[in-house]
DNA sequence: CGGCATCCCGTCGGATACTG
DNA sequence: CAGTATCCGACGGGATGCCG
């Protein structure tokens, strides 16, 4: 018994001391999503998410991984050979997050082409 | 009609040259995420966006709605009246993010406890 | 009312170097 | 391999002032 179950109800995004805005801020984050996304397939090493995000700095990746594992969205796992082996993996919590992340992805790449058409019509229309 | 339904597999935001991950990026922002789904409601006028979205510049407010309306997701509407009146309204496209949106809002009011507890328990656990 | 322009500071985030 | 530490430039974003 932690916490009454319509505790939840007073939360609001829309107010900036509700923490829930902190929140949504950490989740709306490019590389939360791809981090999330590239661990719907299982564990991967941090090697792995590193090639797998392209791109991303060391620093980045770590910085973006130890938060989820503070938010409890990801488990961190040391296996103490030689060298070192490392593994991440999505907990329930960060499994829940899941759907939301794939869908904004899916949209990014889904709907690119009507975005990048409604850019041009912007910007060429500016010009008058 | 507009554009073939098979090219747009080819856009991937792992990759970083993608420019999908520009988009993602743009949309994955507390400010959309709240503007957004503030327009769910129907068109607003640029005072009551400034008055929902909490605490938000007006610097902010107007630089997300116009990336927004730049990228087809929002729609301007400008009334010559005096004073000027302004409102803002959901385009198609951007109704079709709008379910991604609220259910990142949702996500994190729903589970802003789990996340809380998480982090106590990360925080205490490397004091020892 | 609904902006735009400017100043300015803090954080984000890349590059580089070092370590268990 | 999987980081940590440091330096530093770029940008986010608030505050203020002005305008049609």
């Amino acid at each position: 018994m932690a916490t009454p179950p319509d505790v939840r109800a007073a939360y609001d995004a829309y107010l900036a001391e509700c923490p829930t805005r902190q929140l949504l801020d950490r989740i709306s984050n490019k590389w939360v999503g791809l981090a999330v996304n590239a661990l719907a397939e299982g564990p991967q090493r941090y090697s792995d998410l590193s090639r797998r995000l392209a791109s991303i700095s060391q620093k980045m990746l770590t910085q973006t991984l130890r938060t989820l594992e503070r938010d409890g969205l990801v488990q961190r796992t040391v296996t103490p050979s030689v060298p070192v082996r490392v593994d991440y993996a999505l907990t329930p919590l960060g499994r829940g997050l899941l759907p939301v992340m794939r869908a904004i992805k899916d949209w990014a790449e889904q709907n690119m082409d009507d975005v990048l058409a409604a850019r041009t019509r912007y910007d060429t229309d500016a010009v008058n």
